[in-house]
DNA sequence: GTCGGCGAAATTGTATACAATGATCCACAC
DNA sequence: GTGTGGATCATTGTATACAATTTCGCCGAC
């Protein structure tokens, strides 16, 4: 089953959808290099749509690009880690309110596998596809809460926190996940607008203190970049 | 003067911003064809660094990419326009607070300097120069709050807004901007993040309602478009 | 042994060439 | 006169070629 990352035409847009995806379940991690060569012998495509489907991804804050010294895997700062939670905490629980009170059965039903195939996708040891999932949840939300402008914003800000769990995730309280999502499709089903907005932002808060934001630096990829550029 | 827009490296970013400026400043119509060659022509430089630049602005929604069909500056529809709308309120009001919170000095006299530059350009007559400058105090604010990355939301909000009102603005109340950016620069001035936050949340809701958001789609560019694709 | 610089290899930046797709316009049949 | 078909043109999609820049290894001087 292909991902909604997919549906975009263009074979740029596939190229980006099939990259991103590698970075969402940390088959690729921050940090790595890529090079448009390269890439594009793996994918059969020549540089000018390797270099189209880096840029997309660099506004999206998955790779970094600097100028005359190509891409790579993005690997956000513990600064950058805590802006994307507190632009969360500001988009996504109003939103769940918006989409708890618009939630339909259909909503349910794709909700809900969602959630299933999350928790199957645990135990079947693909931890990587079950974050990617449980980030679409999230996502699935935003678009209940048909905000097509909010929904692109939260799309980005799941994907960068993919790179920030793969970065700062300390092992500790591993399943507080599925619980959270549970409670919120419950408050969704139930058309409970002001639970759903409750629940996601105690969900949010539980998501940034399972992190490691402490001072340290994120584990740096290359000696080069440990000691600067 | 040149704008902030700019001070990207890159020959493509400078494309890009110097269309974006243009769009800013309502020098470029919704609508508008951007034909690969012609703008390569324009600013001496090959389609290749066209279409990045394009690339750019199509993920800013400043202009829309259709495959095949080439890009056009995008042409809001009322829906997206409300979406936009509902986004700000929900990232700039709290933004404005935190800003407030921790306002210095020197962005008191930055501000400043945004709202001079921004009558001055009104009463010369340059509106188009005058909405560029409002905007950019918006953006500003956000830079106050520290927040890089939901700057980075407020900046294409609010451009994608600055195609809204040249779409949708109707011509009564007109000059309801530098009170409101006046009162703001007051609330900052005096760290009182409170206010700050109230009058974000107002100012937003004045400006939605200085739009004529009701049925009639916006003005089609051409016949084609008006007939459909 | 270490530091600095020179040169080759690798990589990115840009332009151009060619292919593919869609738009336009004119001829022709009805 | 109207509508359809096809050739031509305009425009975009992709690949490739070349220039510019950086990286890395090697050599020599100190």
């Amino acid at each position: 089953m292909e991902d909604a990352v997919q549906a975009l035409e263009g074979s740029s847009m596939t190229v980006a959808g099939r990259l991103a995806l590698a970075i969402h379940e940390h088959r690729l991690a921050p940090g790595t290099k890529l090079v448009e060569d390269e890439v594009g012998e793996i994918f059969g495509v020549s540089r000018t749509v390797v270099r189209a489907a880096l840029q997309q991804l660099a506004h999206d804050r998955l790779v970094t690009l600097k100028r005359n010294h190509g891409a790579t895997v993005a690997q956000p700062t513990i600064r950058e880690a805590r802006e994307v939670f507190e632009a969360r905490a500001l988009l996504e629980p109003r939103t769940a309110r918006s989409a708890a009170e618009r939630t339909k059965p259909d909503d349910i039903v794709r909700l809900q596998r969602h959630i299933d195939e999350e928790h199957d996708a645990l135990h079947a040891g693909d931890a990587g596809r079950a974050l990617r999932l449980s980030g679409l949840f999230h996502i699935e939300i935003a678009r209940i809460a048909d905000q097509d402008t909010i929904c692109a914003f939260v799309s980005q800000l799941v994907a960068r926190s993919s790179l920030i769990i793969a970065l700062y995730w300390q092992r500790r309280n591993a399943l507080c996940e599925s619980h959270a999502h549970h409670a919120l499709l419950r408050a969704l089903a139930e058309n409970d607008g002001a639970s759903a907005e409750e629940l996601m932002k105690g969900h949010l808060l539980d998501l940034v203190s399972s992190l490691d934001l402490r001072n340290l630096p994120g584990p740096p990829r290359t000696l080069a970049e440990a000691l600067g550029r």
